[in-house]
DNA sequence: TCATATAGTATGGAACTCATAAGATATGAG
DNA sequence: CTCATATCTTATGAGTTCCATACTATATGA
């Protein structure tokens, strides 16, 4: 029983500086490519959930709508992204990000997938599944907590 | 053999987004404390790894000397630390992380880590230490691949 | 038709980051 | 011991970024 919260513990402590040393990675990987680090959130929250609204991002980002603006002028003018005009609603846009520069962000983290690789080959495919479920469930409710947290 | 592969894929997946997770999470709670997300990220790798010279946390947060002039600047007028002139080299400081607003920030991750509890409810012990090991051995992983290229 | 709401962006002021340089102290060669 | 050099931290100034506000254009509903 004590066993057990002790280890609770550690898989938070191990969250707290895994978070750290992948933020490092991001601010290492986006100085190579003259993105600050939140131009790069911003990108990566684009290519997961797919072309988005300037508000959705805003929102998604925990970003003033305004400070958008600015990173994708940034974004755009640097050939990272663009400005779709296209929909029904005439006011809105979507943004897209452009596929060829997404490789190359793609082969700066190469390096850190490799060593992932190295790191899971040491687990069976049971084991595989039991991680990958921890880490989304894990998502999960961090998602909800900022959702709860995020209606005061 | 292909499930293998595609659950890897999976984990880095899971990966990226709990970093954003965690990431959005880190900035809310720092604008409850009037805190930039840097100066949260210091003030977590203090509470980590102990006292530091201002050299030595620009080193581990990435960061140019001069900039950290100015985060500690802010961070000890707003309280948070202190810098210390007690060594034997008189040129350098330490930082120390004050011992009370710690807990306020403790407070505020207090619904994130009940969160994470509920997840772990449901797995064995066995599972929690593999669970553990993991994510250990993933943030080692992640420190490597920064200080290799870091080298160059 | 007109009032109101919403999407995105321009504007200006305050704050931030960083390269350079300066001040203070330590270290090593002669 | 002296002096040149290296190291630690911080001041300075230029350029950039963030955000509150206000504005334009479009949508929606009475």
């Amino acid at each position: 029983m004590r066993h057990r919260r002790r280890t609770g513990n550690e898989i938070k402590a191990a969250l707290r500086d895994l978070r750290i040393q992948l933020a490092l990675l991001n601010h290492q990987v986006g100085g190579r490519l003259a993105l600050k680090d939140v131009d790069l959130d911003c990108l990566d929250v684009l290519a997961r959930s797919g072309p988005l609204t300037p508000s959705a991002l805003a929102r998604q980002a925990g970003l003033h709508p305004a400070t958008l603006t600015g990173i994708l002028d940034r974004l755009e003018r640097a050939g990272w992204i663009a400005r779709d005009r296209t929909g029904a609603d005439r006011r809105s846009v979507t943004i897209r990000v452009l596929p060829d520069r997404g490789m190359e962000v793609f082969r700066l983290y190469q390096p850190m997938m490799g060593a992932m690789d190295d790191v899971l080959t040491d687990y069976t495919d049971t084991e595989l599944d039991l991680i990958a479920t921890f880490l989304r469930r894990s998502a999960e409710a961090c998602e909800r907590v900022l959702g709860r947290s995020a209606q005061e």
